[in-house]
DNA sequence: GCTTTCTGCTTAATCACTTAAGTTGAGTAA
DNA sequence: TTACTCAACTTAAGTGATTAAGCAGAAAGC
């Protein structure tokens, strides 16, 4: 059950490896008769080249990496990277380039992560996802001479590709919304504040309660999880001025946040305004169903991949915006009490 | 950038690239002094052994391909995937293995896809998950000797190791507690009819329905999404004899019936009692909160990683069994009407 | 003193493929 | 006829490791 290699087409066909190898890249040097011969021989033995001899003679490898940087539960629970994970495969996989995937449980772990795959011509390129503020991924990338595609903001004076979203205008449409309802107290529970999508997200809500003249507008740093967004919740909830209305970085949390409402006997939505950050079943499944922040994360997956095979074949390094999320008003937002 | 390689250090210590291979390796043929030198200055520039030249020489490739044929929406909204690869990932990386990942549409690309990265020596082996039932896998693995783990029951008469949990015993004590509380027309909603586990659930669940002489036991099959859960909660619900409880092959489904029920004016637990197959926050969140089984998928993810280290480095090919789910009673399950 | 046995290396082949450079033979131009 | 060009190959070097085989020098055994 040996492979067969180019030696063994060869042989078939009474050409040489040479001939062979040329043939099968599609490069001159060959007669049509030959290249025939040649490639209905490899396809009849399902010759498949060796990744490692052609690595190693320089080419590509045909893989790109891809470092999640967030605890095993949290993954587990959004549906965010299993879907940006689909849209990645299913561009790469019909471009047959292998997707490296590597859980992380901390920064310097991703860091090394990168090193190591690159030191060990593994990956073509590296997708980074999750920029936290002053991450230092992107000249770590630079200066190794590893392409990459940031997911998130570009980054000035560097020249890596940048795919990116842009979150201060989906705030702005978020709170623009519960202000022309009425809504005068509005509170953000925020997702990592070492994000850097975090930050310009609650750099934009601050701004727009600013321009609003919002009576209040606090913000709350969470991980993420349903206990942090339900601690949150509650904190708000019970203090002074209490919000009407409460946005919040992910799905999870808006839900908890429902319990946490029920637990508090305030209704949603007559008493408490409830957005989602993110939009998935967990939103349509509630009671009341939760007004959400829409975006194609398939589509934004496979964009990311695409941009990653440009920048590998053509060395193109254009940054590219995707659809800014939609707001999608469900029940658990009204007028203001 | 030109990243370093043995005939670098060799220069350096001046000994040849064999002696440095020696050190490198551990084996004998060097001096210590020799062997402390060419260790320190291979780290003092970060070498790191290509894998191409490696796997070239028929050494393993330090890397194993798990591929998912579920569509992108499904594997985004079930938690198990994810959880399942971060257990997965963590032996891996701990290992300095890499983990290949390919998302597919369907069995005959999953095929393909592991053909393809044998073929091209991309993989020491490969994770088989979500067995169908004939799945001609473990056969195509045996036959192409590409050693895999089977993630379910092991396979008669073939050499591969297999990580499995009693799905059957799992079935019973959800059919034993419901009977227990008076339930004498309990449903099924399974997962995909063609997956095993979902054909030995379905027979354990009818056995155990004859076993203590249920009134009814209907199974409806569906693919997993909320809408077929709500669909064929919908179904029973409206049916002659109605069922006192159902159970879901996950949470989803589960999650959904919640709603189906409070459309239809059913009170959970009160009229009906519902019990999802597979736990996660999803099912904590609700109200009620959902009755379920529950296990820990990461670390069966952990085992499959260990189970497929042990098959490439030792050969070893035990079938191992991981801890049976466990019943979680929450509010959702209640006395028969 | 001579052979044998180690130790600690080096040398060179090998893995599967790419590619620059060389070769061959046919056709064309002068 | 001779020189030249060109297509269609072949040859061989290189890629970064591993590893069997070889070899020099020192130590040990007789």
């Amino acid at each position: 059950m040996k492979r067969p290699t180019i030696a063994d087409i060869a042989t078939r066909a009474g050409v040489s490896t040479g001939a062979v190898s040329y043939a099968l890249n599609g490069r001159p040097g060959v007669s049509p008769a030959t290249r025939d011969k040649i490639l209905a021989i490899a396809a009849e033995i399902g010759w498949r080249p060796s990744i490692a001899a052609r690595s190693l003679t320089g080419a590509r490898v045909h893989a790109v990496g891809l470092i999640l940087a967030r605890p095993a539960r949290v993954l587990g629970m959004e549906p965010f990277f299993m879907q940006f994970i689909s849209g990645v495969e299913s561009v790469l996989s019909a471009n047959r380039t292998a997707l490296l995937l590597q859980v992380v449980p901390d920064h310097d772990a991703a860091d090394e992560a990168v090193r190591f795959w690159w030191a060990e011509r593994r990956i073509d390129g590296v997708l980074v996802t999750d920029l936290w503020a002053h991450d230092q991924r992107p000249e770590l990338l630079a200066q190794l001479g590893i392409p990459g595609v940031i997911v998130g903001s570009p980054r000035e004076g560097l020249d890596l590709p940048a795919v990116w979203s842009d979150d201060a205008a989906a705030v702005d449409a978020v709170v623009d919304y519960l202000v022309t309802i009425g809504h005068r107290r509005i509170a953000r529970v925020a997702g990592l504040p070492s994000l850097e999508h975090t930050q310009i997200r609650t750099a934009a809500f601050q701004a727009a309660a600013d321009r609003h003249g919002l009576e209040s507008a606090p913000v709350i740093s969470t991980d993420y999880t349903w206990e942090e967004g339900a601690q949150a919740t509650r904190r708000l909830l019970t203090s002074a001025d209490r919000p009407t209305a409460i946005t919040y970085d992910n799905d999870v949390m808006a839900v908890a946040a429902l319990s946490v409402a029920h637990e508090l006997a305030i209704s949603v939505p007559d008493q408490l305004s409830i957005v989602a950050g993110d939009d998935s079943q967990l939103c349509l499944v509630q009671h009341p169903s939760v007004t959400a922040l829409a975006r194609d994360i398939v589509d934004y997956g496979a964009r990311v991949a695409q941009a990653m095979l440009d920048l590998v074949s053509d060395g193109r390094t254009e940054a590219q915006q995707v659809p800014t999320a939609t707001l999608v008003p469900r029940a658990s937002t009204a007028a203001a009490p």
